[in-house]
DNA sequence: GAAATGTAAGTGAGCGCTCACTTGCGTTTC
DNA sequence: GAAACGCAAGTGAGCGCTCACTTACATTTC
């Protein structure tokens, strides 16, 4: 099998158990079965291999949630069918999503510039569902804050492992009911 | 003034900018003025340094959620409580506060071992108001992870400068509603 | 056969940390 | 009361070592 992939997914397990910076090239490749210069063909650097992975899994979260919650109709349909394609990624490949969770606060930086991230995206769909009357007035930014927060903190307390083997899809109906009891509250 | 306490600022500092293992003891040792070797007479490493800082204000936390979470009466009581003094330990000494809160991940096995951190705390009081029929039956260990979400996602926001200025005390009213919400969602 | 891929053995910048030394200050000695 | 002493606190050049990355060569692919 070729060394792309495969040091991609032992990038990945390092990156997540030990993180980044904490991480060495020369783990990668033991990992990974390949030498240190197998890595240096694919990628430029090892800041550019995690920022690769990281913007993958970014991006493909991005657009989702645009998608669903373009789809869905009214905002307590939106957050349903948010927490569902959420977690339908994280239990799809929940290294390369668990790798994402935990290192979020790494890229930010990458990230954070094109108006375009997660947190944004939800911030805005709370702004107009209030305009619409469908929300009571309150501050988006820390609804939308707090809405995350339930999700991202279930998902970040199964990666530590407190929560058993079970999909992270199997608490997406309590998870959907606490969003929306967060969005009307006040 | 003597060096110790500018250490621990300029490190807190530069932690929380640049993440630990970014951190260089030249970096500290400049910020606070003082020589590298300076460090060396108070900590026997940089590690120790952080871990040191780290746990500080994490037994402070905790101490100051098993004492809150006893004082008041009732689940609902007991989240006001909490919210409440979470957000003055935050702003009392915020640099200190949000190294905490964005370095949680990585001192993870410093703390775990003990059954004595919020999380767990958090977990067994849910457990208990389930046992006394305050709450509707559900999962303890997703619903303290969805509560304590609601709370430490807004902080991190606020860390990351996207909540302006104002103290996370002035949106404890709306985070308690919020906690109170989650915890009676099915 | 040449372009792409992989390997083994480097290289040097930069890291945490040490250590011989200095400084400032309170205490003892006569 | 001042010289002698002890000691905690601070200095900074530099050491040993690790790390990301490079190079020169070999192998595979088409």
């Amino acid at each position: 099998m070729s060394a792309k992939p495969r040091i991609e997914r032992a990038a990945l397990e390092a990156f997540v158990t030990e993180g980044v910076d904490a991480t060495t090239t020369k783990t990668i490749a033991a990992r990974a079965g390949v030498s240190e210069g197998a890595i240096y063909r694919h990628w430029k650097s090892k800041d550019a291999l995690a920022l690769g992975l990281f913007m993958d899994c970014h991006r493909r979260l991005s657009a989702l949630i645009a998608d669903e919650a373009a789809a869905a109709d009214g905002i307590k349909a939106k957050a349903a069918a948010l927490v569902k394609a959420y977690c339908a990624v994280a239990d799809e490949d929940w290294l390369l999503f668990s790798f994402h969770l935990l290192q979020l606060h790494h890229f930010l930086p990458y990230y954070q510039e094109d108006g375009r991230d997660p947190v944004t995206l939800v911030e805005d769909l709370i702004k107009r569902a209030m305009i619409h009357a469908e929300l009571p007035p309150g501050d988006p930014r820390v609804l939308a804050a707090m809405a995350i927060g339930v999700i991202t903190q279930t998902a970040q307390n199964k990666a530590y492992g407190r929560l058993g083997d079970d999909a992270l899809s199997a608490h997406a109906p309590l998870m959907t009911a606490a969003v929306q009891a967060v969005l009307f509250a006040r």
